[in-house]
DNA sequence: CGTATGGTTGAGTCCGTTCAAACTGAGTGG
DNA sequence: CCACTCAGTTTGAACGGACTCAACCATACG
């Protein structure tokens, strides 16, 4: 339950690489699909890449807002405590997406990644003031933050109205739809089945849930034929349609 | 539980005054208070001001969004349902809130009035269009877009992590910060206490409660001196420091 | 091997729900 | 003025889905 021990990216020199946009494989997915081969060169100047191993600490809620994130590999969870130490994951992001963007000087939410990553790090006041110059990247961010509201509204749907059967049914298809969309970023071999790279306690504090309840659901799901539970981190998507009435409560 | 009858805004003719900005209160809660007279006077053009009563759909999810709102009078809540009926209630919306503002063409939550309000209804695509003139005017609901991110991730710690005490105590906590800040415009005489002009059912689909549950928390929080529940759809509350206490449950 | 970590399974409990009934206050009309 | 209705709210009793506590299993690693 409590976040306990994690490595954080200030506790040692992180990895900096010089910044090769060149070869950027997840370009399409970002902001960065929007600029000009000039823009580019501009925020690669403003940009340092960071390797992170898994659950390393990123920021934490309340922390100045120094830097802006993209994640150009591995998966990163975003999450708010309660003082005893309950946790809410408010999301998972994968590579291309975005992270940081606060709406004053602190970040409102934690960040630590899930497995190894790797991650475009801004300077904050840097990249806001590019905003002014590159109008179209702003308007782009802009639509992502548009789209996070949108789905931040279905997960409240999801936790405050759905059972814990719908939830964990909704979210294997939301993990599918994502990879469907987005490609398995994920992983460099091309696994069969849907990558679930997050533990079972994770699963848990995003959907509202303890461990052995997302146990317990997964158990059943898979003995009543609608998924197949690979080995570790992977799970097959079996009977599409019923999975889909089981996450709509339509069935 | 579901959403009965409800009239729309459609069914008959809304009342359509010739709007008026230059008296306009709450000009300072919205994005309007960015603009120069000049942009004031193009954006009078595109808008229309429609005054509905109390429990008015003014859409619905998947209708095509046609249209975007500015609440001036009243409050608004929007919500989305799950095939069977349930509903979650993702915000309430006071005067100076925006709505409407859909990642795509279509609405993805439908809306509807709490009490009596007047709006400002914005053809959706002359707004967009000059959000292209205007890039301040953008630039201001991009940042309320932000805001309304990190207030639904915050929404959605409580319905995935907090007990209903919690959950009761912290809504009542958000409505009064809400109230202090923005002052109380929902009603004209300055009632004395906390003004709750949604029914226990409404609370209830915001926090993922039946209204059984609402009712008895309410009560419990009476009786245990913590707020007083005044006559219908006001409150007061009478010790703010243990109910923040009891909102993070640290107590 | 032994140990650690993550996952699964079982048994009992509890918080919030469900079902049901009573209460309240505003509105209506005799 | 009172009887009646009706919607919203409160209260009570019983139930149940998810939680808690606990044991066990599987895989990885020193």
């Amino acid at each position: 339950m409590t976040a306990a021990q994690t490595k954080s990216v200030s506790d040692r020199p992180s990895v900096c690489k010089p910044t090769a946009c060149d070869g950027c494989e997840i370009r399409s997915l970002t902001f960065c699909s929007v600029l000009s081969p000039d823009e580019i060169d501009r925020i690669r100047a403003t940009l340092k890449t960071v390797d992170v191993e898994a659950n390393t600490t990123l920021f934490r809620e309340g922390d100045p807002a120094d830097h802006l994130f993209n994640v150009t590999s591995g998966v990163v969870k975003i999450y708010k405590l309660l003082p005893d130490g309950r946790r809410q994951i408010t999301g998972f992001l994968f590579p291309g997406d975005f992270l940081g963007l606060a709406y004053d000087t602190n970040y409102v939410y934690s960040a630590e990644t899930v497995t190894a990553a790797t991650l475009c790090r801004f300077s904050r006041a840097k990249l806001l003031a590019l905003f002014d110059e590159m109008p179209h990247m702003e308007k782009h961010i802009s639509a992502t933050t548009s789209h996070e509201l949108a789905a931040a509204q279905e997960q409240m749907l999801l936790l405050g109205r759905k059972t814990a059967q719908e939830k964990i049914a909704s979210f294997l298809l939301t993990l599918a739809r994502r990879a469907a969309i987005h490609g398995d970023h994920v992983h460099e071999s091309a696994h069969p089945g849907l990558a679930l790279p997050m533990n079972r306690a994770d699963i848990g504090d995003y959907l509202g849930l303890t461990i052995e309840t997302v146990s317990r659901t997964f158990t059943h799901l898979r003995k009543s034929g609608a998924i197949k539970l690979l080995d570790s981190g992977h799970a097959e998507i079996v009977d599409r349609d019923r999975l889909e009435a089981l996450a709509e409560g339509s069935y």
